[in-house]
DNA sequence: TTGCTAGATGGAACGTGTTCTAGTTTCGGA
DNA sequence: TCCGAAACTAGAACACGTTCCATCTAGCAA
């Protein structure tokens, strides 16, 4: 057979479904938020089996925080194109974090869902936490620009930190929408200012 | 009939059921973690029925709140008796965060179930989390005692934030014992120091 | 082309949080 | 002392994440 793609047939189905999968848990979370998203219902609509769903993901934190991992990557990617604005270092970290929240208050079921699977206790799905984390701090270190202080040890850390904590705070209903963005505005200036 | 306490004897029976549930919680929760914190046991050891402890805590989450909000209390008071040491505002801060992580170190299963359910998104578990951070912030607050630098807006939000943030890290396997503690004394000094 | 095997399928089954129901007990007020 | 309401009890029932099984199928290798 005329085989165009690189990978063998098999593999583009296996794609094919991993991408549908992450598709439905996605528009389910969309509306209804972490408890819409059920296993059954998400192999229904990405027409695969669920014995076949729990192949693919061990469970359905693994499924969301994977949907999550993608959608920071293509947050990622947007940021190459449009790079943060400012002239200081806190400015520009704070210029991106900002961009980001306002993305995240756009879809609040969504992001309730991604952040409830990342809030996830369970060490088996660290490493996929991790993996999200590392691309978070790579947007702040590239939004910080070799700027000296933002170089001190734990700066990036503890941007992710308070990032995070806004987030599950907003997410559970204990912090308003914007919220998200001053903490993370006073906190980079509170530590990159001079 | 001779009423001795200022309660009825239905008030103090219910208190006496409340706190039998939350140490029959917290016993399970010490080994095992947050899933051997299961409903039907909680109700079998505190020698009450499943529907009495819906009663008492709407959810599994409510139930290991209240008992969190217990363990910080008791913190509080203990350092009432011991207040922190240090001459600057950041050291006292971080003798009293250190003490608190190692604390919650030495009981990891515990600590781990009681953070799960803190990370709970459901909003209805908003107030209770709501009061163990009032609790957490004073605490800082006084550590600091009304030093210049931390009454500055969101020094002690950042401080809870990076707090929460470091516990589900260390909780979820992504930091390792030791961690928590050393963020937040990085974090303290980045804030903190002149 | 054919056969072998990894992987897919549909659906039953299990565990645990949560809800519900029907009957029983407790206790404060009359 | 006695009554009624509120609270408690035992346990069935339900929902959803997860596991398991028997069967079928697609695609690679020979």
């Amino acid at each position: 057979m005329a085989q165009a793609a690189a990978e063998s047939k098999r593999a583009r189905n296996q794609a094919a479904r991993r991408e549908r999968v992450i598709a439905a848990a996605v528009d389910l979370a969309s509306d209804g938020g972490y408890d819409a998203v059920q296993m059954r219902d998400v192999a229904a609509q990405a027409d695969v089996a669920l014995g076949t769903l729990y192949r693919y993901f061990p469970s359905k934190d693994h499924l969301l925080i994977a949907a999550l991992a993608e959608q920071v990557s293509s947050l990622q990617r947007r940021l190459l194109q449009k790079p943060p604005r400012g002239t200081e270092a806190a400015d520009r970290v704070v210029d991106v974090l900002r961009r980001a929240c306002r993305a995240l208050e756009r879809e609040p079921q969504l992001t309730a869902a991604l952040v409830t699977a990342l809030s996830s206790a369970d060490p088996s799905v660290a490493e996929a936490k991790q993996e999200v984390n590392d691309i978070l701090a790579s947007v702040i270190e590239n939004a910080a620009d070799h700027d000296a202080l933002a170089q001190r040890e734990g700066v990036v850390r503890v941007l992710s930190h308070v990032w995070f904590a806004a987030l599950v705070s907003w997410v559970g209903g204990m912090a308003p929408t914007g919220q998200m963005g001053d903490d993370l505005d006073i906190t980079a200036h509170l530590i990159l200012d001079r």
